[in-house]
DNA sequence: GGTTTTGATATTTAGACAGCATGTC
DNA sequence: CTAAATATCAAAACC
């Protein structure tokens, strides 16, 4: 048990004492968890467990059930419905496991249900080796991935985020409508306004299909997760136990006051307070990461960083820095990747979403080899992948709302923040520290953060935004036939379990009017049934109105003129593209509008909704830019964009055109023709011209420029190149050059000088 | 004379799922 | 409408 230091002191001075105010009275400390030994209990002692199981996780490395897990496993390997409520990093995902395991081996099908794709790699990566071990199954599914087998049935596990589960429901794939097992992780995401709904959605109608399904929630620390438990018909679960002792603790001037009373001073020379702290840990053998709230300041925070981390770089470390920092300039070396560099060559890194995903995969390696000791981050990477550091300093507790200006965040958020501290084998204590600047601010921090409850998360299903697309998606799938059955739906969500149902009815009159007005389902009766237009949006997985909105654009085809950029601005003008800001230097877009009139299919806003009209058209601008192929650094300097935003916008743009074109092919076939080739252009960032040499396989846009710039302006003169000739192309080596031959129907290994040995060449 | 520091003022502000069918430098 | 950190630019201090 911790000693404490100066009681004296404390009871004046300690922020956690409670507060002048007894309106507020801060809750006493919860119990320490105990850093003594904890009593383990061996795998094969959870009653009922199928003895092959505890062979095959002990060889993956997975040992005895901590405390977190003792009470949940054997209710998980029973094949009991279970609220799992424990902190992050306290060896959840072993309870889900378990679970999908054990019905798998009894031959049922099971699904686990994460947020993000990232993670979905990450689940799908452990249970593919639990998998192996035992003879199971396992695949992913994401937007993103290949499910290795279009197949899916054929899996015993499916690992799948949340929407791409949905999407194949509405495409009506039966073998999920049986499934013996669901995990949904990160249940506490279904108070997410955006997608918490489809969450909840995803499971209400599990229970509905299969009653006897069973259901494993895992869920952050959340104040109703009882609540959560008795929508589901589950055990509740909730333990505060975690393998690294977490400490939390508030700094102010140059000592930190933990919460359990104890101090400890900063041992620094640096004046800033999140460099002290970083220094502080790294000199001890830590690592940090400080979360803060813009992506400026991430990156302004990684450059001073470097002053703490430089001094602890050991050899081996500056080694493995240099070499990966050089694999980052062999891309184009935009002022991000220089800056990333930089910082990298003296230990530290800054992540945030602007990154693309290879440089924020190389830094979170990086980091957790040990090479990096410092990151500063955007609340990303709380909500990803796993990645613990020592002391975790939450650096900014308010960010800014479009709303209401600078706001606290969540108390939930900043757990899962704190939650990073401590990785397991490494460190004994975990210390998650924020800042205070004033005596006054001690106490704030501590009572609405440090001992504050995270929010009760609320279901946000009864928004117009949300109905919408869950009411359509019910009929157009066939689950609901009729408003007595949507009405039974609507009762089995944990809306209806959490609140009076009137609001729900009524907002869910209007979402029908608006499907019915716009021709996406017909009613006879009270019997609902979706239209062709209907069943396809959604199968595409569009919003109805981005779907209504297109159509609508689509009608215009005749009247304008029509152009690529008729098509960018109408997808950048739907709710599914949030578009970019618009900042100070953007009044030339005013100009754009004026010479681009003439193409645009969308009424022009005007008056106070002229600004979204311009926000809109920079969207459609960037993509234009793209496809025209100009230099990405020249782009992301006119748009105050970064390479992750221009990859993100174009990922959703491709999406949205293929939406687009299946759109036209109901209602305005003659526009097909053009949105099917603009979605290739947009997918390769490139000019029309190149597009028969972008089919060749190994060709994307630089090759593809590259053998124009050459000479070889179709498949014809390519094919009848010389493969000399072709290796003499910037960025065309012996292996593609012959790939190339082959794909045109030559036979390269005639012309080809023999493989240099050692080399490997394609047709090997 | 040129450079750095200081200070007032202006500017900006987190994140990321989805279709379908195969592969960038 | 709200706030705070950072960027920018000009003036002042410094070498």
């Amino acid at each position: 048990m911790a000693k404490r230091k100066g009681d004296e002191l404390a009871a004046e001075e300690s922020p956690f004492k409670p507060l002048s105010a007894p309106s507020a009275p801060v809750p006493p400390p919860a119990p320490e968890p105990s850093a003594a030994p904890v009593a383990m209990v061996p795998l094969e002692s959870i009653p009922g467990i199928d003895p092959r199981i505890p062979p095959a996780l002990r060889a993956n490395g997975y040992g005895d059930l901590w405390p977190s897990q003792q009470e949940a496993a054997p209710l998980a390997v029973a094949g009991k419905n279970l609220v799992l409520a424990v902190p992050t990093a306290s060896g959840k995902s072993l309870v889900a496991y378990l679970a999908l395991l054990s019905k798998a081996l009894k031959g049922a099908h099971g699904l686990y249900l994460v947020p993000l794709r990232a993670l979905a790699s990450e689940k799908y990566e452990d249970l593919k080796a639990l998998g192996a071990a035992l003879g199971l199954r396992v695949a992913i599914a994401t937007g993103d991935l290949d499910a290795e087998d279009p197949q899916l049935a054929r899996f015993d596990i499916v690992v799948a985020t949340s929407e791409k589960a949905d999407a194949l429901l509405r495409h009506k794939a039966q073998w999920l409508t049986n499934m013996g097992c669901i995990v949904a992780d990160e249940v506490h995401l279904m108070g997410d306004p955006g997608r918490g709904p489809t969450l909840e959605v995803l499971l209400a109608r599990f229970k509905q299909l299969n009653p006897s399904a069973q259901i494993v929630a895992l869920s952050a620390t959340i104040q109703n997760s009882r609540q959560i438990a008795e929508w589901l018909g589950a055990a509740h679960v909730k333990t505060e136990w975690r393998p690294v002792q977490l400490r939390e603790g508030i700094l102010y001037g140059e000592a930190i006051t933990f919460t359990d009373g104890e101090r400890q001073k900063v041992e620094s020379g640096l004046e800033d307070a999140s460099l002290a702290l970083t220094e502080d840990s790294v000199r001890k053998g830590g690592s940090v990461i400080v979360f803060v709230s813009t992506r400026k300041s991430t990156e302004a925070l990684a450059e001073k960083l470097v002053a703490a981390t430089r001094g602890s770089l050991t050899d081996a470390n500056k080694a493995a820095l240099a070499e990966a920092t050089a694999s980052l300039k062999g891309s184009d070396e935009t002022s991000v990747e220089k800056r990333l560099a930089k910082c990298m060559m003296g230990g530290a890194a800054f992540h945030h979403a602007g990154l693309r995903n290879a440089e924020r995969g190389l830094v979170e390696r990086l980091f957790k080899a040990g090479h990096l000791k410092a990151l500063s981050a955007t609340p990303t990477l709380a909500a990803g992948v796993n990645l613990p550091a020592r002391r975790v300093v939450v650096r900014d507790l308010f960010r800014y709302d479009v709303n209401s200006g600078n706001v606290a965040i969540p108390v939930l958020e900043y757990k899962q923040m704190a939650g990073r501290a401590g990785r397991p084998r490494y460190d004994k204590v975990g210390e998650a520290i924020t800042i205070a600047k004033t005596h006054d601010q001690r106490g704030e921090i501590s009572a609405s953060f440090l001992f504050a409850d995270p929010e009760r998360i609320e279901s946000k299903l009864g928004t117009e935004n949300a109905l919408r697309t869950h009411v359509l998606s019910s009929i157009a799938s066939e689950f609901v036939g009729d408003e007595a059955e949507l009405d039974a739906f609507m009762k089995a969500t944990f809306y209806a379990h959490t609140s009076d149902t009137w609001v729900l009815k009524e907002r869910t009159t209007r979402v029908i009017d608006f499907l019915l007005e716009n021709e996406l389902i017909t009613a006879q009766g009270d019997a609902f049934q979706a239209t062709r237009f209907g069943k396809r949006v959604s199968e595409l997985y569009v919003d109805p109105k981005s779907a209504v909105q297109i159509r609508a654009g689509l009608a215009r085809v005749g009247e304008a003129r029509l152009t690529p950029m008729s098509f960018l601005h109408l997808i950048a003008s739907t709710p599914d593209m949030i578009p970019l800001y618009l900042r100070k230097g953007d009044e030339w877009l005013a100009g754009v509008a004026m010479e681009r009139e003439a193409e645009i299919l969308v009424p022009q806003k005007h008056g106070a909704d002229y600004e979204f009209f311009l926000a809109e058209l920079k969207t459609a601008s960037l993509l234009h830019d793209w496809i025209e192929e100009a230099p990405e650094e020249e782009m992301l300097k006119k748009y105050g964009a970064y390479p992750g935003d221009v990859a993100s916008k174009v990922e959703t743009a491709r999406w949205l055109l293929y939406a687009t074109e299946e759109i036209a092919r109901i209602f305005q076939k003659e526009a097909t023709k053009p949105v099917t080739q603009l979605a290739a252009r947009v997918q390769h960032g490139a000019r029309a011209e190149l597009l028969p040499l972008l089919e060749l396989r190994g060709v994307g846009r630089w090759r593809a420029r590259q053998l124009w710039r050459a000479g070889y302006h179709s498949r014809d003169l390519l094919a009848q190149a010389s493969f000399a000739d072709l290796t003499r192309v910037q960025g065309i080596g012996p292996g593609v050059a012959a790939s190339i031959l082959k794909e045109l129907g030559r036979d390269p290994e005639a012309e080809a000088p023999a493989p240099r040995s050692g080399q490997q060449t394609l047709w090997e």
